[in-house]
DNA sequence: GGTCATTGATTACAGGCGTAATCTCCGCTT
DNA sequence: AAGCGGAGATTACGCCTGTAATCAATGACC
């Protein structure tokens, strides 16, 4: 249970996904825009590191970080997870929620039309 | 920020969003399947009502509990929630995932598309 | 009317999280 | 070689959460 992951936490993940290896203090400054005091920043690299999404090199006293576990999984299992906790897993609610949302802008409706015209499984038989 | 719901509190959220007014005897019931303690019921709905999101009436001695928000609203923000913390507000992203998850049947993405055609914002100009 | 059972309220407590400060170790500088 | 400055490790601490047990009030039964 130990191994899940906070948002803040995530937002660290996300940092190092994007780029890596990172020194904490590139992690750091990569978080500017979250205020957060240096310490908290290590704070969080040391837990990822004990939750073992992280590892890290060392280089000379720092330490380089990198992800252990790629974003695509996470975000997988994140998601698995918001759709079995807030809706009982059932997606097609996820889905009409999401869809319904204002925040659903053109551009992303036709992303995702795109997206189910790329997906296979839709000709006639349903199976 | 206290008014935030937990995954357990959410559960009972459910079982009122089904079916309410019910009294905590009732929710539990309900709950079975949760292996609950009673008292851990009561703690939940206790703390639901602290947060305002449940409401009661007093029949004798006993509460009768209902929701006091709706459900779409509940979900529509923390969907917003779970959008903005793991995908850092990227829906597109967020619905290339659910999409490509292979938790999406073809009924689901034929309810998808569905959902696609009657939404209004589609034609060409964007804004 | 008094006692008891039960219901909601209060209290408990460990582990996770946000948020850091302090400690310790070790490589550079002088 | 000695000291210092900075990196990671450890410790801190209050709030939230999961999980209940205990407390207090009150309606039902005798």
């Amino acid at each position: 249970m130990s191994n899940r992951i906070s948002e803040s936490e995530n937002l660290v993940m996300e940092v190092l996904w994007q780029e890596s290896p990172l020194s904490s203090v590139d992690v750091v400054a990569r978080l500017s825009s979250q205020g957060w005091n240096e310490k908290t920043v290590k704070t969080f690299l040391n837990r990822l590191v004990n939750k073992q999404v992280v590892s890290f090199k060392k280089d000379g006293r720092r330490y380089l970080y990198s992800p252990a576990v790629a974003r695509d999984d996470f975000l997988a299992r994140a998601s698995e997870g918001f759709l079995n906790k807030v809706f009982k897993g059932d997606m097609k609610e996820l889905l009409t929620t999401f869809v319904h949302s204002e925040r659903l802008s053109t551009e992303e409706l036709n992303h995702l039309k795109q997206l189910l015209e790329d997906e296979p499984s839709t000709p006639e038989g349903k199976s």
